[in-house]
RNA sequence: GCCCCCGUAGCUCAGGGGAUAGAGCACCGCCCUCCGGAGGCGGUGGCGUAGGUUCGAAUCCUACCGGGGGCACCA
């Protein structure tokens, strides 16, 4: 019994209320009655408050209709009691068996469980760190490549056709700097005020020297370019590299001088100009934002005839729509919300609906502690910390969650100790141990040749798992197709990893009191078997759940 | 000046209208005869302020106070 089949049978009853003339809604019966599991154990397993929220539509009090919904509900298949609390709420539980049946289906549902088509038929691109070529991967790309890979497997997770994208800022007065920088560097003359200034500048410098030997000798202005060229290509390989050891991967990197290549943005001009957005003035293109709520018009083409970095945008997205993408997702920092309005005002603009084909997440600043001291400089990039020094201080797997538990639209103080400490006070550690405990007592089970029931052949009976703790167990492993639909309509990856350290300890709690194994030379019996597979159950949802946050789970620590 | 985000325990953070607001750190205690003690149990302590909507508000709305960020024919 799962809350969703809860859900399922109210809505029938109160169907069935309304067919008996018992009960008048006009808005009909809801689609989604719903079911939550509530903080006090006194108030059931489940407790719906449908009660409370039909009572003024139908014309009766709260506790009148919960009446003859109690009536109604008691005696169903899986319903053991229900009892009418407080204002209307009904608490409900549900009988052992009912309950007990869901490991087996978790197990027999295995990597799938947890999945669903809630988002099914929707494909989306979700685009995410497109940091410039021009230098290291930092603290700040580093939330979002945890973040938005994480959205994007969560989305999945819920059906969606998802495409992970780079935008490669590879075009415009950055990487004109970046080769000045560069060729400064390697000329031994002093790098422009406004250049690029980490000590990674000159590491940079030798090696495009290195394998370019004879770019010294170059003509003057062929020279920057050549440095400027060399340097991109070393640098986006690094960022690739160093994205990929992290587990995140990309379907796509787009260039944003492919974006320039051919007629793309010439037609995405046109298409604006189609929908009447497009004006001229002081010998400038403008679009007007303004008809979309944005607070100023944007310039497209400069008066001198050059592309503001908003057409390329523009363009940008033009061409993600065109390439058949329903919803295009942005995770931008905290830096860039005041580009929000404009670019959902630049969709509007474009014909299409802000509120559904274009998505801004904004996620905020992150910061390190170590030692209670912040860090905030880099030996490498010289400002802020990088990706590499990140991963080597802390590891994939504890940065990868430790970055995934809080929304990222919350600001973030980390602490290095805190987060790379072996013990239960770390919660990557706290999930990543109990599914290696769960592991372990899969592994001494086989060995003493205990299979888990219904997996071997031997009957499943669900009623065995009555335990309160184990209860508590199952009601949660419940709760995972819930959370991770939840987790990807909201893009709320976050709700997974407090999700997996709540079942985690639901796990530690039930293997604290239920003894799985027979003890000594105790003979196995059903009760050892059936508690087994709740244990293959709980295993299976810690690492997929781990799965979605990027996070390894590991068989043994 | 205008706009956006954020104020929850001493600290770092969860809580997308529901019943007694949670977790980790810190501090004070308790629990191992056998499945991993990398565990479990308990104690101390909090919703910035004032209104409003609602049967019900940490959650939605308004104002104020406090903190952060953004407002280019920059990229």
């Amino acid at each position: 019994m799962t809350p969703e089949e809860l859900s399922t049978t109210i809505a029938r009853a109160l169907a069935t209320l309304v067919d008996e003339g018992t009960l008048r809604l006009p808005d009909g019966v809801p689609a989604d009655v719903v079911v939550e599991r509530p903080r006090n154990r006194d108030h059931g397993d489940y407790a719906t408050n449908v009660a409370l929220q039909l009572a003024k539509k139908a014309g009766v009090s709260p506790r009148e209709l919960a009446g003859m919904l109690a009536e109604r509900l008691t005696g169903s298949p899986g319903v053991a009691s229900v009892d009418i609390a407080g204002p209307g709420f009904l608490n409900i539980r549900v009988t052992a068996d009912a309950q007990g049946v869901l490991a087996a289906q978790v197990v027999a549902a295995g990597p799938s469980y947890g999945t669903s088509q809630t988002l099914a038929g929707t494909r989306f691109n979700v685009e995410f760190i497109s940091a410039n070529p021009t230098g290291p991967l930092h603290l700040g790309h580093t939330r979002w490549a945890v973040v938005g890979d994480a959205i994007a497997r969560v989305l999945e997770a819920a059906g969606a056709e998802v495409t992970r994208e780079f935008y490669i800022n590879d075009r415009g007065s950055q990487m004109e700097k970046f080769g000045a920088s560069l060729e400064a560097v390697a000329l031994g003359r002093a790098v422009p005020e406004d250049g690029y200034h980490g000590a990674y500048v000159h590491d940079l410098a030798q090696l495009v020297v290195a394998e370019n030997p004879h770019i010294v000798d170059l003509p003057e202005g062929e020279r920057t370019v050549a440095f400027r060229e060399a340097g991109y290509k070393l640098q986006l390989t690094q960022q690739q590299q160093q994205l990929s050891a992290f587990r995140t991967d990309f379907d796509i990197w787009y260039s944003e001088r492919s974006l320039h290549d051919g007629d793309r943005v010439a037609h995405s001009l046109e298409r604006l100009r189609e929908q009447g957005h497009l004006f001229e003035a002081d010998g400038a293109l403008w679009m007007r934002t303004t008809d979309f709520g944005d607070d100023k018009d944007r310039v497209l083409v400069r008066s001198n005839g050059e592309l503001t970095y908003f057409a390329s945008d523009t363009a940008y997205y033009v061409d993600k729509r065109e390439r058949g993408f329903d919803v295009c997702v942005y995770l931008l920092g905290a830096d860039h919300h005041g580009y929000v309005g404009r670019l959902k005002a630049m969709a509007a603009c474009a014909g299409d609906d802000p509120e559904v084909n274009i998505e801004v997440l904004i996620g905020q600043l992150v910061k390190i502690l170590r030692g209670g001291e912040e860090i905030r400089l880099s030996k490498r990039a010289g400002t802020m910390v990088t990706l590499q020094e990140l991963v080597e201080m802390i590891g994939v797997d504890s940065l990868r969650y430790t970055l995934s538990r809080y929304p990222a639209d919350s600001p973030l103080t980390l602490d290095v100790e805190e987060i790379t400490r072996q013990a239960s006070d770390n919660p990557v550690f706290y999930v990543q141990y109990a599914h290696a405990r769960l592991s372990a007592i899969l592994r001494n089970g086989a060995e003493l040749g205990i299979t888990p029931a219904g997996a071997g052949g031997s009957g499943f009976d669900p009623s065995l798992l009555s335990d309160e703790l184990e209860g508590e167990l199952l009601r949660s492993l419940a709760d995972f197709p819930r959370v991770v639909a939840t987790a990807a309509q909201l893009r709320e990856p976050h709700r997974v990893a407090r999700y997996l350290e709540d079942t985690a300890s639901k796990f530690h709690r039930f293997y604290d009191s239920c003894r799985v194994l027979p003890m000594g030379d105790e003979e196995p019996t059903a009760v050892h078997s059936a508690r087994l597979l709740l244990v293959a159950a709980t295993r299976t949802v810690l690492a997929n759940g781990l799965g979605l946050l990027g996070v390894g789970a590991p068989e043994r620590m």
